[in-house]
DNA sequence: TCATTGATTTCA
DNA sequence: GAAATCAATGAT
């Protein structure tokens, strides 16, 4: 797993790939209380913490865009866990999503909600976040990651939002997590 | 509870 | 081709 050493006192590090590459049902509740970084074309970094997440689980997983097949739309979610997924739905909102687990599994988990603002349409507006990051490796882009600053998350579990259409048993399973404190 | 808004998917 | 659908938000 990752080493924990560490250079000096400041314990933010980058997440790396042995982290994201982790089953998703994993990945999207230890993001909670992470920091997400962004940076801006002017140069200035953002950094929010994360504080919602969904999680989105295979080709089965009927909520899953993944489970219609590999197309131009989701071929993104095949790749090894550490990857950006952007989508653009609702005609008018860009949603962030975190491709984790091994290749050929198409997993991702959805960011819900960043301290400040909460709701996938509404941070992403306001991190100015788009198309252009599809495919962005969080392991290695200069302008978007996540670091982990050894906080330990609490939180809660409820059922997944706006995926209705995707019927028994995946409407009702215990995928949004919610960070308390 | 409804308008917004356009890419993606589904049905023909 | 056309029609329906959609990981949402904000105003009414």
């Amino acid at each position: 797993m990752v080493s924990e050493k560490r250079a000096g006192k400041d314990k933010t590090r980058r997440l790396t790939v042995d982290f994201y590459a982790q089953d998703v049902l994993f990945v999207a509740p230890a993001l909670l209380g992470k920091i997400l970084a962004v940076k801006r074309p002017s140069g200035e970094i953002m950094r929010h913490m994360i504080t919602e997440t969904e999680a989105y689980r295979g080709v089965e997983d009927r909520a899953c865009h993944a489970s219609k097949g590999k197309t131009q739309r989701t071929e993104v979610m095949f790749r090894r866990g550490g990857y950006v997924y952007v989508y653009f739905v609702y005609g008018m909102y860009w949603m962030l999503n975190i491709v984790t687990g091994p290749e050929n599994e198409p997993q991702a988990a959805l960011i819900r909600g960043i301290k400040g603002y909460e709701g996938p349409g509404r941070l992403t507006r306001a991190l100015a976040i788009d198309g252009t990051f599809y495919g962005e490796d969080l392991t290695s882009s200069d302008r978007i990651w996540i670091e982990d600053n050894g906080y330990a998350a609490k939180y809660i579990t409820t059922k997944r939002v706006g995926i209705n259409y995707a019927g028994q048993p995946w409407v009702d399973m215990p995928w949004r997590f919610i960070l308390t404190a």
